[in-house]
DNA sequence: ATGCTGAGGTTAAACGATTAACCATACAGA
DNA sequence: TCTGTATGGTTAATCGTTTAACCTCAGCAT
């Protein structure tokens, strides 16, 4: 079902149905009316791409992972998803698997491919070469422009005052101090903690065998940069005897469903995705539209979930000799 | 850069450049050489758009998946979209959100999107409704045709007979009764261990509760028709003191992330999603291209993950009074 | 010279929608 | 009667590629 179809079939001109459907052009209420039902009976879909080919847009746009098995991309992946959608857009995915320079490649497969714009999670310490059309950076760390991230450094914060507040005074931050994000975790969490409490920096996942030391040595929680690694500490630390939070409270950030599976269920620190999807999209579209304001690095308040893994110290600490 | 302004630098006509570019029509050798030479200086990328137009193809493939949000997700996405790009395909990706009706939904924004052709991982118990673009249903139980899903009974079996080998002869096996994967996945455990165990069924995740008094009953082994259930039931089970492997053996499916992290770590059953991803992507461009090979559904074989959750039974069986 | 063949191009139509420019008719005002 | 102006359409160009059909020589045989 072409519009020249329906056309010669009504009778008239292509311009006429095309005005008629759009509501743009000067045609008579009551032949409009006849078009636009003719139309829906005769089940006319427009075509995107004749479409996309005269105004020079598909709305569409690509959204670039560093690895699609990241935990989080199904989060982030179904929340752009849905407000694409709400905005008439459609989702191109790519994987940039691993490489700064497959994720070029992927970059320049989606131009190619005629993406209105780009949503991209970078790959850790990369800068995605620019391109042709707009681009949107998601999580990364404090990059200049066009970036919509969770206040990482925030969501640090707020597990870190958690922590000093229920009293803990010797504590272990564990990450990846590869990933900028996880960086900025342990940097807000040593900022909320700094003035209360001891603290000692692991490096994962090497330092995952000096956490049982640190404990033995006085510790009390161990806050970790993502929930799958507080899964894997919590491992470590049973093999060793120790209870959480009994022995000792552990933390986690991402909320991933695995976070209440898990028994403690695990304290963490939940990252608002439809708000970063929807900033990320309201930014892309305005440029995609010309409004090149200049907006500058968004950031979104991350929000901290209470659960079972987190309680105040024991009071009596007297093991340590 | 469009053809007309690459053959107007050179001086020939479109038709020209696109046969040298193309090597389908006749052209000199040297100025086809020429041409070539020209358009990559130049930076010449054909449109996708125009191109789709004239061959009422666009080269994109639509993923529709009952929930973005579910864990098995970037698996198959990841493995899915790498292969499509192999094959010069993109993949349009849609969250049919719960039910069926946005299911359908989707699948028709696809449509109107101009896919070439649709992969589904179909809602639970639904079947999606046709449309007028070739369809490969992605991981439904014992569907008809066009169907390409790993082989969860067989998963089911391979774990089943994997407990019974180790000599279990009293096991709890729990999942959803809704999905019809993982009824399947039942099924094979049933098969499996029918003829040397007493098998007791319970659904979740209601019978979850049920677990530690069909352990106290006599039950040595709990098998799960997922990772993320088997983490449930292990919060379960250590909440009441009991432990894996040492007081039951644990099991799940899908060979997710977490299975590695969590303490024990995980015996489960894993999916084979490049393989998938290859044959769906494979039946789906032999439609597009009309090669209308009835091909039925193909089913994968699973692939049994041997880690520390399940070992033999205790020897002695002398609590149950 | 004349006709043929083949190589190497060019012309033009088509895909489907949008849209600027144009045309025709009716009716009002002078 | 003639001009002016809405009103309601139609024509045709355009986006960038692809491709069937056609044109134009050169070289060769008759």
């Amino acid at each position: 079902m072409s519009l020249k179809k329906v056309a010669t079939e009504l009778g008239v001109s292509v311009a006429t149905v095309s005005n008629a459907l759009s509501g743009r052009g000067r045609v008579s209420a009551e032949l409009a009316d006849r078009i636009r039902r003719y139309a829906a009976k005769a089940g006319y879909v427009p075509s995107q791409t004749a479409r996309a080919l005269k105004s020079g847009r598909t709305d569409t746009l690509g959204l670039v992972m560093p690895d699609l098995t990241n935990p989080l991309f199904p989060r982030i992946a179904q929340s752009l998803a849905i407000e694409a959608d709400r905005m008439g857009l459609g989702v191109l995915i790519a994987d940039s698997r691993g490489s700064a320079e497959e994720q070029d490649r992927a970059l320049s497969r989606l131009v190619q491919r005629g993406v209105d714009g780009i949503l991209i999670v970078p790959q850790r310490g990369t800068t995605p070469a620019r391109q042709s059309v707009p681009m949107v950076v998601i999580n990364a760390a404090a990059d200049p422009a066009n970036t919509v991230s969770a206040d990482h450094i925030g969501g640090g914060r707020l597990i870190g005052a958690h922590i000093a507040q229920l009293g803990h005074k010797d504590v272990v931050l564990i990450g990846d101090p590869l990933s900028d994000v996880q960086r900025d975790r342990i940097t807000g969490m040593t900022e909320a903690l700094a003035a209360h409490a001891k603290i000692r920096t692991r490096s994962a996942p090497d330092g995952l065998k000096d956490l049982v030391d640190d404990i033995r040595d006085g510790a009390t929680a161990v806050l970790t940069t993502s929930d799958l690694l507080a899964l894997r500490v919590l491992a470590e630390l049973s093999r060793h005897g120790l209870q959480v939070p009994g022995d000792v409270s552990l933390s986690g950030i991402d909320d991933l469903p695995l976070s209440q599976a898990m028994h403690p269920q695990l304290t963490t620190v939940a990252q608002a995705t439809e708000d970063i999807a929807e900033r990320a999209i309201a930014i892309i579209l305005s440029q995609i539209r010309g409004e090149q304001a200049p907006l500058l690095g968004q950031t979104i308040p991350m929000r901290l979930v209470i659960r079972q893994s987190t309680t105040s110290p024991k009071p009596q600490q007297g093991s340590q000799i």
